[in-house]
DNA sequence: GTCTATACATCGATAGAC
DNA sequence: GTCTATCGATGTATAGAC
C-alpha cells in the first residue's frame, strides 16, 4: 500500500519512526492552514525532505490522509480506554459522551477527517477503517452494559453523540457549550430507552 | 463584492441569470468531483464561457462558494416553507426534522457547504449568512410554538437535528435510516423539556 | 461582457541519477 | 532513500482587442 518494507528490521523500524514524524507534522499543518490545505512541499520542509521524497513514505496525499485517518482513530481509542472504570454503566456512558465531545473540540480538523467525508477521493483502506471498527465496538460495549442493543436505538445513540460533537466544533471551537449538555442528552436517551422497553432492573 | 451591476434592469436581469446558472453549474461539478474539487476552467467550459470570464461574475472561487452557500440556504428556506401546516406544535416538529434530514440526504455536498467547515478560508459573507440566520429563525419559531426557549434546550435540539442529518449523510447517503428516527427523536427530546419544567397545558 | 493571450505561483506526481 | 529536474494541471489575475 505504502512501499514495500525495508530488508531489516532496524531499516524498518527507522522508516516507521520516520513516518510517524511525518504524520505528526501533518496535523499541525492541518490545524494551521486546513485539512484540505496541506502542501506537501511545506510538509516535506518540516521534516527535513524535499518534496518528492515524501513518496518513500507515502504513495500519495491520499495514503497521507489514510494514515492520519488510522492515527487519529488510535487517539480516539487511547483516550476512551483511559477513561476510569465506573460501576454505573449509565454513569459511563456519560463520561464516554462527555469525552468524546471533548476529544473533538480539542482537534476540530481531526474531527473533520475522522467523521466527515469531506477530502475530494479520500475513502479509509480496509486497515484504517479496522481501526475505527475497534472505536466502534468500544462504544458498543458500553452501550451495551447500560442495557442498549437495539440496532435502531444504537443509530439513535450515534445521532446524539455526533451532533453534540458537531455542534462543539462548529459554533463553540474552544468551548465547552455542547461539553456541557452531555450528560443530560445521556439521561434523555436513556428516559427514552427506559420507556420504549421497561427493563426489571433499575438500581 | 461581485461586480458592479450592471446598468439597466434589463442587463442586470441577464446578468443575474447567467450568475445562477452558474452556480447550478457548479452544484453538479461538486456533486460529481467533491465540493474542494471544483475547477474553475470545467466550470466556465460546462456554461459556455472561458475560465477569465467567471471574473465577470465572481471576485474569486471563494466568491462562487459564497454564492452556493447563499443558494443552498435559500433552498432550505424554501424547502421548510412549502411544509404543511400543522395545528399540532409536537406534529410540526417532528415534519421540520424529518424533512431537515431528507433535506441532507438528498445532497451531501450541499449539506457538506452548508453545515460542516470544509473549505479553507471560506467563511459566508454577511449577506449570505443573513439568508442562514433566516432559516434558524424559522426553526426558532417552530420551537417555541411547541413551548421551548430556553438556550440550552435550543442547543440540545440542534444538536439533535445536526447529529441525525450528519450520521444519514455519512452513512446511509441514498436511504433513510436515520430519516425514520426522526419521530422518535422529537419525543424524545420533548418529553425530556417536559421533565425539566412541566408546563401547565398538554393538550 | 467576452474573448485571446499570457503571466505567475503552487500543486501533486514521476523519471532518473546517485 | 534522497536528490534534482521536470511535467501537467490548477487557481489567480491582468492586459488589451472587439
Amino acid at each position: 500500500m505504502t512501499t514495500p518494507a525495508p530488508p531489516t528490521d532496524r531499516r524498518r523500524e527507522r522508516h516507521l519512526a520516520k513516518r510517524a514524524t511525518i504524520v505528526a507534522e501533518a496535523w499541525t499543518l492541518a490545524r494551521r492552514d486546513g485539512l484540505a490545505a496541506i502542501s506537501l512541499r511545506d510538509l516535506a520542509d518540516r521534516v527535513g525532505l524535499r518534496q518528492p521524497s515524501l513518496y518513500a513514505y507515502f504513495d500519495s496525499k491520499l495514503a497521507l490522509y489514510d494514515a492520519m485517518f488510522a492515527d487519529g482513530n488510535r487517539q480516539l481509542i487511547e483516550t476512551v480506554s483511559a477513561l476510569p472504570e465506573h460501576d454505573d454503566p449509565h454513569e459511563a456512558l456519560v463520561d464516554l459522551v462527555e469525552e468524546l465531545t471533548r476529544f473533538s473540540a480539542a482537534d476540530t480538523v481531526r474531527h473533520q477527517l475522522l467523521f466527515q467525508r469531506t477530502i475530494p477521493g479520500f475513502e479509509p483502506s480496509e486497515q484504517s477503517y479496522a481501526v475505527a471498527r475497534e472505536f466502534y465496538a468500544i462504544g458498543q460495549e458500553r452501550l451495551a452494559a447500560a442495557g442498549v442493543g437495539e440496532p435502531g436505538d444504537l443509530d439513535l445513540f450515534t445521532a446524539i453523540v455526533s451532533g453534540l460533537t458537531h455542534q462543539q466544533v462548529a459554533n463553540d471551537p474552544g468551548g465547552d457549550r455542547w461539553v456541557r449538555l452531555s450528560r443530560q442528552a445521556v439521561e434523555m436517551y436513556l428516559a427514552q430507552i427506559e420507556r420504549k422497553s421497561p427493563a426489571q432492573q433499575s438500581n
